[in-house]
DNA sequence: ATGAAAGCGCTAACAG
DNA sequence: CTGTTAGCGCTTTCAT
């Protein structure tokens, strides 16, 4: 049979480290915080003994004790997405990960409202939770933020934390892009109707009408690739196909772009396209998918700059930080053909 | 100004919900793990206090005090691999949410073994981790596992708990494949070499060997995308260009593919490529990348069902699981030109 | 500079 | 079925 398994038995405290020392166990707690009141040589004798004896601090009995809350919830919708991927980088950066346990809690992209998920990091005593994106309706979250203090992303909700990109300002840089190539059937494809998920939406339906043009969005079910395929197979099959497709995200761009070409046709030939996200996938070659950026990784470096400072300061006034976004023009997009 | 902060300020505990019911806390407690010996009446009770002062559990107390660890840690990295973003889907289906804290600690591509991951995820008493992937040489990370329990994902280390794919067959199926395609200047980009992660390039140089021909080796310098580009520019401008590109993993792959394209040669004609991960960049349309599938989703399944088990039951003999990959043959592999 | 004692919120014997 | 008593590993007054 194999060897038995891993992992200590009896952990080392700091108490066997006192012990070890002789002396109390608060100076070996103030000698691991650095605090002062310890004489530089027990400090020493201190940290000699303890990496003799393999002692590691509990970060969690320490919260416990100190009535702290040191570690940062970090609720993701969909990892699939790459927006969430470079969120969390971004929130790396801004969080020390010796300092601060990072609690993971994902939910997905089919999934409605995920009260578990919140209530895991509720219950795992998160002293914040970083969220993007929540599903729930304005008052939902605000309820909530009565429960555990939350900074949401890419998303604002009036009296909680909120760090987003303006995306009424990106789909109308998007719309009138396609505007300018000359295009005057532009659809939408939406991710699911949320509140707060609106803004791109409702932005280009105003910039269409202030055009003097008819607004036309799908809506998709959920906020998958596939999802977006078939809502694009219902725009591709009907009659006056749309020469142009701005959609709520690069996920969807991707779904769009697989319908047309299952249907032979051609991007940006036959039709043009444009994402939101600028991800990875966007600058591809071959891809070059025009897209609108808002700087994910920044909002989330600036999403746990916020988290850091509402952990210290709890009642410092709500942050409200939004962001532009600009149009990255790639060879998605390109004005549409004569015969349309 | 805008309105002070959200959270809450007294917590209530279950101190709190048993004076309301007029019960010891023992009972609360009981009532709220479901444990026997409540009557239904009291436990009614409870339960309605706890909602009507609005208590939360503490699941970080729990553990303390049941000496428990219930909190399992993930260590990814890179997540701007997607690979990674697969297995963290495949933990987060196997570890039941509301039951198991995910603590996440995220390292960097370009970052050499990362002890300060690791350290936050053993401060944070974690009960296991789960590794994807540990950079370090084996026996830091048997030392590592002698500390807290360790599941290796994708990297089987002797002596740990490991869930891997047979990454020598992979890298036999994608070489045979070149050469079955009549390609003979094979050259392979290859990760840093770190122990552990070897087989790919070993698999690669022995099936190029026992065709008769030379291996080409040339490795990253780290495992961002840009490193691959730069190996493979040292290809393509190098005397005897290859014809074919077998790569580490799909994220090279694309750097190879932009590297090409940025040198006007085209794929597959000028140039097959196969990358490795079967990501989903590799199934879209236009890139059609040969990939390798590892099944990442199954392997971080695999490997939050091995976490459990080994949560549940500690002295069990170690787990050693592998899977055969396969390969997914798609449009970035051709023949050799002719004229080549 | 050092230590004793109380307590964080919870679980776990052990009694009744 | 219900309550009492000790802790879990650590921090934090408050003394010395």
């Amino acid at each position: 049979m194999t060897p038995p398994a891993q992992g200590p038995h009896r952990p080392v405290t700091q108490a066997d480290v006192a012990r070890e020392v002789g002396v109390s166990r608060t100076l070996v707690s103030f000698a691991f915080r650095g605090a002062p009141g310890v004489s530089g040589e027990t400090k020493q004798a201190i940290l000699d003994a303890a990496r003799r004896l393999g002692y590691r601090p509990n970060a969690v009995a320490a919260d416990l004790a100190s009535k702290r809350r040191s570690a940062v919830g970090l609720y993701l919708l969909d990892l699939r997405n790459e927006v969430y991927a470079d969120i969390l980088s971004g929130v790396r950066l801004a969080i020390p990960q010796n300092r601060n346990r990072l609690i993971l809690s994902v939910s997905h992209s089919t999934g409605i409202v995920d009260h578990v998920a919140m209530d895991s990091l509720i219950e795992a005593r998160v002293g914040i939770v970083i969220a993007a994106t929540l599903l729930n309706p304005d008052h939902e979250v605000r309820e909530l933020a009565g429960t555990v203090p939350i900074v949401c992303v890419a998303r604002r909700v009036e009296g909680v934390d909120s760090v987003y990109s303006d995306d009424r300002a990106g789909a109308r840089a998007a719309t009138e892009h396609l505007l300018g190539l000359g295009h005057t059937r532009i659809a939408h494809i939406a991710g699911p109707l949320y509140e707060g998920h609106q803004g791109r939406r409702q932005s280009y339906e105003e910039t269409m009408r202030s055009a003097g043009l008819v607004p036309q969005v799908v809506a998709a079910e959920d906020y998958s690739q596939e999802a977006a395929e078939r809502a694009a197979a219902s725009l591709l099959e009907g009659p006056d196909r749309p020469t142009a497709v701005f959609t709520h995200n690069d996920q969807f761009a991707l779904g769009v772009r697989e319908a047309a070409y299952a249907r032979g046709l051609t991007i940006p030939d036959d039709l043009s396209l444009v994402g939101y996200d600028n991800s990875r996938i966007a600058r591809i070659h071959g891809i070059d998918l025009t897209s609108v950026d808002l700087h994910a990784v920044e909002l989330g470096r600036a999403a746990g700059t916020a988290a850091l400072d509402r952990l210290l300061n709890p009642d410092a006034p709500v942050v409200d930080r939004s962001s532009m976004p600009h149009l990255v023009i790639r060879g998605s997009t390109a004005p549409p053909a004569p015969n349309n």
